[in-house]
DNA sequence: TATAAAATTGTAAACGATTACAACGAAATA
DNA sequence: TATTTCGTTGTAATCGTTTACAATTTTATA
């Protein structure tokens, strides 16, 4: 395959000449513009990225680090990442960690050894001391899931308030028993949305029951099913549902069906991402939607700048409460 | 950054030799492996994947063509390629081509450009003719979706037995007014899936009735709905229907539940592909399950294969059907 | 027309690795 | 001890671009 010293000589040119037309620069007359292109042509030449990637000492690739791929949740924002990246000439790789460590290490070493220009972690179990160790010689963005302390900007939304907003909802419409389905404390959301239920619930000065809180290990279906059959089995059953995820919530949509019980009638059940599935289920699920998106593109836009050495600050975006049929007679 | 040069200069030995190191080549005597693997860890050195791919004219990055992340059937599948690639130090570079000729050239490009080995397609939407003139020059495999002319290798299932399977399961439990949700015949799969739709049929002497086959343009959840919406209000109603994709399926049986009517008393369903949702609805939809993480394994192999510049050959992989509540009451 | 200034093009050195080949020293053999 | 052989290491070319800087040509000015 052709290279450009060959595009050269065909054109009768300089290699530098046809580096110029390459890059569109404007200090090439028109006439050996045309040369070099027919030479191009010609010779059916394709420039070498690996060529021009390790002189410029970039790679144009842009790292995702999420836990899993078949999360619905990261669906909305990863197209965003993707449309703001390849506008810029940017590519995307996306990395499912599994929360592995040692995938994650592989996909680090990606950066470390350039192969890729930067990293938007939305990785919740990710190692941050690794991450904010990389994050002294590499661009890194967090985007949705994030830790203050790393000093590593972030693109997320309040998830406080918005926790607060679906549980003040639930007891407006006149729930005062509301469970809660949250996941291990330690991520900094689950210990977030849990300050939000808590804040909602003492504003209104119910009190608050530990045992109306439940925690699954992740965010699955299934462990949403199964914080709900406890929950159906508990001595004085709860009328309301939050779960911290539209899958657990529509786990618990699913058990309480099984179990013979009408939502919202006897059980009103609110979830939080707004992903495609929660407009699909029976009843559709009332839930938090975050502008993923938005959140997706501007963690983009974010790491680009990092990259070209801007300085960039954290972004906090608005969120919104669907109200649908799981809360709605 | 330290680099090569560096490395061998503080370990007093030549750059080849430090190269050797890296590569675990066994020729260098254990004193001075110490020597440089002192030195590389004195000096933080990582060395630069730039470099030695340009050198070694490989970018060890894979393409992999989808439609649409949204859609949960690929899932699976680009694990499988991932797990497979991964094993072979080989990354994945996930595209969505949202069907669009452009974005799709955005990708081809950087294959073209040497900024990607080799290429996974799984876009039914796909340009083949672009698609055959790069497979001249360049390492490509079908997978899932094919097409046999253009010559290049794929994997995939047997839809036309698996469609034949599902409309055998549904008249066996004694429907035989059975309604085809299909996508655009402009697809293989499509073609595939409603001949087998007529040979159950047509074997057990049921007229087939080309009312009963509706198409819709896309495999998403709202075609689904709106297709058995039409079918709900047809003259003589069919009782029971069978997707060519879960999505549509599971469209499907939320209008049969918003009409009123029961899966699968009054209608039974049965869809494919047996995405992880298809367990989560209500009634648990009937579908046919494909090997996915298995396809995507043999689809990255035969793809790495063809990139050392072996021959490799398309391969059938079985399928199964998964019978669930929604044919079974 | 001669000269200065501006626009265009060319030369050659990077970027950071790998590797054929040459050179060297140590061990083996005579 | 002299010679051969083998195992280690080094030298320098190469992969395919981009870009300072130098050299050349063209245009503007006197």
């Amino acid at each position: 395959m052709a290279n450009i010293q060959q595009v050269a000589k065909q054109a009768g040119v300089s290699v530098a000449t046809v580096s110029r037309v390459l890059n569109g620069q404007s200090t090439v007359t028109a006439k050996t513009r045309i040369k070099v292109e027919d030479a191009i042509k010609k010779l059916n030449y394709e420039p070498s990225l690996l060529g021009r990637n390790l002189r410029n000492s970039e790679s144009r690739i842009l790292l995702i680090l999420i836990p899993k791929i078949a999360n619905p949740f990261y669906l909305d924002i990863i197209n965003g990442i993707e449309t703001a990246a390849l506008s810029q000439n940017y590519n995307i790789l996306l990395c499912e960690t599994d929360s592995n460590p040692e995938r994650e290490n592989i996909y680090f070493d990606l950066v470390r050894k350039k192969m890729a220009d930067g990293i938007i972690s939305m990785d919740p179990a990710v190692n941050i001391d690794t991450l904010t160790e990389l994050a002294e010689r590499h661009a890194i963005i967090q985007c949705s899931e994030y830790s203050e302390d790393s000093g590593i900007p972030y693109v997320t939304i309040d998830n406080e308030e918005a926790a607060y907003r679906a549980v003040k909802h639930l007891i407006k419409i006149g729930h005062e028993n509301i469970a809660l389905i949250n996941t291990d404390e330690k991520y900094l959301y689950a210990r977030q949305r849990k300050a939000g239920y808590r804040k909602a619930l003492e504003e209104q000065n119910i009190p608050i029951n530990e045992d109306n809180i439940y925690y699954t290990q992740q965010l699955g279906f299934e462990y949403g099913q199964h914080a709900m059959k406890k929950i159906l089995g508990s001595k004085n059953r709860p009328t309301a549902v939050f779960a911290v995820s539209d899958l657990l919530a529509i786990g618990a949509l699913k058990e309480i069906n099984s179990y013979g019980l009408s939502v919202p009638d006897d059980i009103a059940v609110v979830g939080f991402d707004k992903i495609d599935f929660s407009n699909m289920t029976n009843p559709t699920l009332t839930t938090i939607a975050q502008p993923m998106h938005r959140m997706g593109t501007i963690a983009a836009e974010m790491l680009i700048d990092k990259i070209k050495g801007a300085d960039v600050e954290s972004i906090i975006l608005d969120h919104e409460l669907v109200i649908r049929e799981s809360t709605s007679g």
